[in-house]
Parts: C-alpha cells; structure tokens; sequence
DNA sequence: CCTGCCGGTGAAAAGGATTTCACACTGGTA
DNA sequence: TACCAGTGTGAAATCCTTTTCACCGGCAGG
C-alpha cells in the first residue's frame, strides 16, 4: 500500500483538474463542478471522482484562492502564545471551526506591533477567510485595511480603539470589582493593584473596577490614593517587580489584586521571597493562575471564560462570512469568581 | 492621516500590479522586477515605488505563489497547544524564522491524527514553503504528500517513523535514564515510571532509559518487572490516573519517574488526594513543569531544550529551503537535570 | 564601419482553479 | 409540427503575479 503510494508519488508534479478531466473523458469545468457541488450527471461524477482517487488529486488551494478571492483558512492572532489564557482561548477559536471546513492558524504577535502588523498583511495577502484579532495595542492595530476589503474581522479580549468590528470581550470592570470587594469582605485593609500597561483597555478597566470597589468600601479618597497602584507589563517578570516594590513600601499593602495570571504568578515569587504567602497577604489573580491546583496555598482567582471567549469570537465570525449584515455588536461574557478556602481571610486582623 | 487612509480604503477592489504599471508608465513586468530585485534602471524603480505608496499597493501573496508555486509561509504542527513545552518550542521556531522573510503560522492538531492530516493538507495545498511537524503518532503521520512535492520538512521532538526528513529530538533514552539514576542515589527503592502511549518513540525511549538505570542498579529482573510501569496519555488526567493506581497497589512505590510534564501535575494531584507530598514520595519529572518556583515543595525535573529544539528545527528547514541537497540528519539535543533541594531523599529509609 | 554582446524593457505565457456564457439536447406543451 | 423551458456541458475568460523570450539600444572590439 505504502510502495503504491510512493511510486506514484515520485511524480513531482501535481496532479491538475485538467489530467482528472482528461482521464474521465470530460471538461474541466465539469470537474470543479464535481468537487463543488454543481449539477453533474451522477454517471460522469462518478467516474470522474473514480478518476480523481486513481490520479490521487488534490486541488490547488492556491489557485482557488486566486479565482475565488478568498482562501479557507482564518487567522487567529494573540499576543502571548506562552500565556494559557490565549492558548484556551485558541481551543476556543478551534472547536467551533472544527465544524466546518475551514482551518485555523496560530499567529503570535508577542505583544509586538509590528509583528503583528506583518502577520495582519499576511492574512490580507493570504486572502484569508476571516481574522480574529487579540490586538497588540490600543492605537497601533491598524484593521482599517482588512476592513476596507470586506474581510471579517472580530475582535477578541482587546479592542482596538476605533475598529468598526465586532468584537468579543469580558466584563473587566464588573470583574476587578467584585475581586477587590471579595478581598475587602475577607478583611483586607490596605489592598494593592497591579495591572497591565497604561492604554491597554484590559488595564485600565480592571483597575476602575478595583477603585470603584475601594470607593464603595472607603470613599472617595482611598480609591483615588495611587500609592498601592502599579502598573507592570502582564508578564511573570513585571509582577514580580511590581509586588517587590509594594513591598518596600513603609506600610506595605497586606493584600493585592493583581490584573494578570501570568503577573500574578511574579508576585507569588516575590512573596516567596520575603517568606509571606497567602493568606497572610491576600492574593486574587484576574484569570487564573494555570494549574492551580499545584499551588500551596491555592489562591483565589477571578475565572475568565478564555475557553468561550474564543468559541464566541468564532461563531461571530462565521456568521459574518456567512454574510450576516447585522449592525457592528459587541458581546461581554462575565467573570466568575473562583474560590477557595485558603483566602479566607488574613492571619490576624 | 488616518481620515486619507480610511478615505482611499474605501475602494474596495485591489490594487494590483497592473494599476501601478499604469500609474509610473511602465509595464508589470518591471513593477514586479522592482519589488523582486531584478534589474531595473533607478529613476525608473523610483517612479515605481512612488507609484506604489501612492496608491497602496500590496502585492496579492496568493497570485504570487501560485506563480512560483511555493508561498512565504511556513507551518509548525504541533499536537498540544496548551502544553508550554511545545509553546516554548513554538517560539524557538518563531525567533529563528524572524530573521527571514518568512511568516509561521501554528497549526495544533490536539493529538488528533485526523486534524494532524487535515493541516498536512493545508500545508500542501497552500503551497507553503516549509513545515516543521511534531508528530502526533509514529505510524500515522504521513509526509510522504510532502516530501515527494519537495517541501522541506523537519520533524521536531517526535521522529514518524520511516520518513525520510531532517529530525531534532532530544536524547530521551539518556534523560530517562539519568532520571532514574538520581531517584536511585537519593535513595528510593521502589521507582515507578509513568510513561506516555505505547507506539509513541518518547515513551518507549524514555521508559528504555528507566529500565536501564533500573538494570544497572538492581539487576536485569528489576528492570523488566512491569509492576511499576504504566503507560498514560501524556496528559494531566492520564497521569493523575495512573499514579492513583500506583498509589492503589499492596506495595506502593516509595518515587516515581513521570515522562512528560503535564502528567506530573496530574501525579501531584493524586499524591495530594493521599496526602503526601515529594520528597515523601519521589518524583522526577521529565520536562519542567510550568511556573514550577510555585510548587510547593519544588521538584527535580529533567529539562528540556524546547526553545533550542524549535530553533534548530527551523535552522535545518532553512537550509533546506537555501537548496542544502546534504543527507538527512538528525539532530539530537542533550536534556539536563535540574536538581532542586527537595528531591534530597525519602522522608526515612 | 560592422559585428557581437549585454543590460533593460515590454508583450505574452504560465500557473490551476472557478465561473460565465453560449450551446446542444431533452421533454413537455400549444 | 413548432416552440419553450430547463438542464447539463465545454470553451474561454478570469483571478494577479512571475518569468520567459524577443527586441532594441548602446557600447566595445575587431
């Protein structure tokens, strides 16, 4: 079987439409006809696809794609491939194209915009069927030139300022918000934030939910005092530069809201390092912390819904190749506070 | 700014090669030989490339492989998106291929030798100028379609059996042994191993690499006794599963060597539900464990160059690509032992 | 002065599929 | 019988770029 295949594979050149169409005694329009779903006599679709298995075809996606001015794959495109949430977030974007027949690719703009502006050209270039975006920036994600040629686009977790797409995210405010106020019920005083970077609308949210909760709790001045504010990169390393410096403070906070797994994971080090763990300073992570289970004492985490955000962001997608003309919509999909135990409270109040 | 662009984005249609010919009064033959490098006289090339900012012009990638049968792209399959082992690898790749012209799109096939198929496919079909595979069975994973087209491929990590491709994998028998061996000096008896599906060459070699440590130490019946060998799905579950087992047995291993990462999870998990804990009961991880600072108390574990894996994986495809006509080869990586201190010994021998 | 060569140029072919359009044929109806 | 509608088919256009090939200069050597 191997030996069959491989003999015949030595052959280095493709195997067109126009060799099926020859070999079953048609044209190759009746061909295409075939493999798309045109009416065809079932007598001459028959040998021709006898004819296609026997010459082993497969159609050129690329010169599809020329002709029909539209490829069938979609790109996928974040920011941190090393982060868990995106990489869910992807078995999100997977699973609902599982379903149809288009193919999803993986672009990883690091966190750079120019990166990503190649990989954007690309998916232009490529003529690809649609693109979901996690932009690497606020201001510098220029969608206009998907846009501008009818390609779908959605959005996903960041929206890029003005970008007329639909788009995907999660309630940030609401979320920071009931953190900070679960980490106040549990007794907290001084209660720290670290969030991502300045314009980043995933930062900024967070951290107007923290404030609010402080505002509600303590008035007005506490939660306009920046002292226990930081903002860090989203990465392991800001975190934990962030919580060293909280820490160095005279009167350091005895509790943090921290806007990212992967920063909250920096501050866990940096606590490490001055022998303190939670819940002697309280700790809540907006996103989960992966594998937390692995974690001594596990720690409370503001639950996102990557996994759906990336269904979602799909399904939207696909509605739109499927030509939906419905106005511009946004969905916001809710946070979910996990708990557990050992966040209770502070060792002594 | 913006308003221009977004005013000149409304036209809808392409701009194409032919429209900026017009535009600088030359042929599309030399507009392409400007952005291709050929020979074109300079004042000639200036008008061209004025012409072309002007109006916008982005070549039509699609048009242009399926002219030089070959496209700008090149794809990395890999078979767990969410394991950091293979995301680490995946930047490798990205950084190496950063310094080319090349875009990497990533394709996760899950495991899953259907999809695994299905982006061969697309790989083929798009015409992309290489692809980098870890593949996700031995047996099943065809690149013959590949090879016989003269596409350049690497296998990374998982060799398919007979194919005839370059390879970088690491030296699992020798890691797997050297695991075991540093479990046997710090002075557990009992060594369970914990290996992936059977078929799959990491499994096999890492668990040969045990059994060697086993033999040299405890002699040849040791080695082939299978009491303490069982075979799990590289996964969290398969592992937490097997090590509940292990556990389950009249006479429990007193260490356990697991044979990829996310499974040690999984093995922590279960010796938690006993309530044990390393170095209580041994445990040697083959691959780090993620984020492993926060595991309390932190594990030895046999470290894996997955970055560096990546890296040369698509250093080799790029010299293919250059036309390197050399035999195949492989590459083999050596893994080092990253010893932390809580691994020292069992509670009381 | 003539020949040969070489660098730059444009017309046209090539790459492989889809899709339009015109046509031939069938079967039913007036 | 003549006509019409409908269906299946193939020739040819189309998508956009790269690349071959022929050609036209100009310049150097004989």
């Amino acid at each position: 079987m191997k030996a069959t295949v491989h003999g015949e594979g030595m052959r280095t050149q493709l195997v067109t439409i126009h060799d099926v169409a020859r070999a079953a005694g048609v044209s190759p329009a009746t061909v295409s006809r075939v493999f798309n779903g045109g009416k065809v006599t079932p007598a001459r679709a028959l040998s021709v696809q006898e004819a296609a298995a026997a010459l082993g075809f497969a159609p050129n996606r690329v010169a599809r794609s020329l002709r029909k001015q539209r490829s069938s794959v979609i790109a996928l495109i974040i920011p941190d491939i090393e982060n868990p949430f995106f990489t869910s977030l992807a078995r999100g974007v997977e699973d609902a194209a599982q379903r149809t027949s288009l193919s999803v690719v993986l672009c990883n703009s690091d966190e750079d915009t120019d990166k990503e502006r190649r990989y954007l050209e690309v998916a232009l270039g490529e003529q690809m069927a649609g693109v979901i975006v996690a932009a690497a920036s606020q201001d510098q994600t220029d969608l206009g030139p998907l846009t501008d040629r009818r390609v779908p686009v959605v959005a996903v977790d960041r929206r890029p300022r003005d970008a007329e797409v639909d788009a995907v995210r999660v309630d940030n405010h609401h979320g920071g918000e009931v953190a900070t106020r679960h980490l106040l019920q549990a007794g907290y005083h001084r209660i720290a934030c670290i969030t991502g970077p300045e314009g980043a609308s995933t930062s900024e949210e967070r951290l107007a939910g923290h404030r609010a909760a402080l505002r509600a709790a303590q008035g007005g001045a506490a939660a306009a005092d920046n002292t226990y504010v930081r903002h860090a990169d989203f990465r392991v390393d800001g975190g934990r530069a962030a919580m060293r410096e909280l820490l160095a403070l005279p009167e350091p906070p005895d509790a943090v809201f921290v806007a990212n797994n992967l920063m909250t994971i920096g501050v866990l080090d940096a606590l490490r390092e001055t022998g303190r763990t939670p819940p002697d300073v309280g700790v809540l992570s907006f996103g989960d912390v992966p594998w937390a289970s692995l974690v001594r004492p596990s720690l409370t985490a503001v639950e996102l819904p990557s996994y759906e955000l990336g269904r979602t962001a799909a399904d939207l997608l696909l509605q739109r190749m499927d030509g939906s003309v419905s106005p511009v919509q946004t969905v916001v999909l809710r946070t979910k506070l996990q708990v557990r135990e050992s966040t209770a409270g502070p060792a002594q109040t």
